[in-house]
DNA sequence: GGCGGTATCAGCCAAAAGGCTGAGAGACCA
DNA sequence: TGGTCTCTCAGCCTTTTGGCTGATACCGCC
């Protein structure tokens, strides 16, 4: 059996040194390279071609964790990555999964869910944390109201307080589609506003 | 030189496993115990009696972390309790430090400042990350940016999504009136919409 | 008794947001 | 190959919001 070489992608140090610490007590686990933003996490992979990326979805400025799966995932299939992170938004899973990620694991995760996914991934073998996995299960219910991962994008930035010129300016669109895009959120949220969208989102949705 | 003993109270695994290691890397300091609840964090400090409690503030449900200074500064004025968690919300760094927190320290610190704040926590030295004092700093600077009660009142309503006119009739006041209080509230927030003034009222104030 | 802070209201105007209809391009799938 | 989904864009119109100026009233305080 060979060793599982792991890439860490955290902003924080603290959280980085923990799983660390943690996957260092799997002999058939090795962490091989450790970055603490998008940039870095594309470097990274590039230089150790880990066989798993661990990565958070909020990383401070710059790429954000969605944006970087993308990219790991455009440049070589190989990897598989693991999202690893505090909140179980809807929009930010959908849009992991959309962006290729394999599993998606929250920080309250028991060690031997961290380990089983890790092996899974490299297996093809998709983990979710149990709360992670009831949220999509009740998704599958009423397909109408997921966001599709283009109106997840957007109902993110909205929650930033933008406006629609500058949603537009941030996603190269024109401020037509982004009024189209934000009529479908209302709909799928239940609002009628902008304020009520941002309010669910970050309440309901666990956006921050 | 004696060993500085410290608790380490959060909620996720991984946080803690990563605080031991690198605290773990010190000689005078070491980690004799670890809770990942409020109620937990009360018992340890009991059975252990430590100098220094590193602590998140959130903590699922049960007691929350500003709860748990309290409780256990009113009991043993000997511990010093360090709050270390991820978000710079006015609100809680106001209110952990009324309720005894001897610093607060943001999870993307480096290790050194963790390192000084423990040991500087010991001797009654508070410690904070610049950008929480650099919060503070200017709550002080500027204490007409403080909300009026009234204000706050509005705020708070705001953040549940709700129109100019439907504010009004909520606080039996006129939508002039409304509209009023909205322009002081964005000015005292630094924002230009009411969308932004919600985006920061529940991530930065902690309204919800 | 005046002064500052708070809360209340009005009117005017420009900008932003929202509702509506319609439509083309590309992907995916049966 | 035709249907469906998603993303994109346009125009038109109404409503809402935000910026501004100015005003009245109450309250506590020196």
């Amino acid at each position: 059996m060979s060793v599982i070489t792991v890439l860490l992608v955290d902003d924080h140090l603290v959280v980085r040194s923990g799983l660390k610490a943690l996957l260092g007590t799997q002999p058939d686990i090795e962490v091989v390279a450790e970055a603490s933003s998008g940039e870095e996490a594309l470097a990274a992979v590039e230089g150790h071609s880990p066989d798993v990326v661990v990565m958070d979805l909020a990383m401070g400025p710059g790429m954000d964790g969605i944006e970087a799966i993308r990219k790991i995932r455009e440049r070589n299939r190989r990897q598989a990555v693991l999202v690893f992170t505090t909140y179980d938004s809807d929009a930010d899973i959908v849009r992991a999964v959309d962006a290729g990620a394999m599993g998606y694991l929250l920080k309250d995760a028991a060690p031997e869910e961290i380990f089983a996914a890790v092996r899974g991934a490299v297996q093809g073998k998709s983990v979710m944390s149990p709360p992670v996995a009831s949220r999509l299960f009740q998704q599958l219910r009423n397909p109408d109201d997921v966001l599709t991962p283009r109106e997840a994008e957007l109902l993110s930035l909205l929650t930033e307080g933008l406006s629609n010129k500058e949603l537009g300016q941030r996603l190269f669109i024109s401020e037509a589609t982004v009024k189209t895009h934000l009529a479908h959120i209302y709909a799928k949220l239940g609002v009628e506003t902008r304020a009520a969208a941002i309010a669910t989102a970050i309440r309901r949705e666990g956006m921050r």
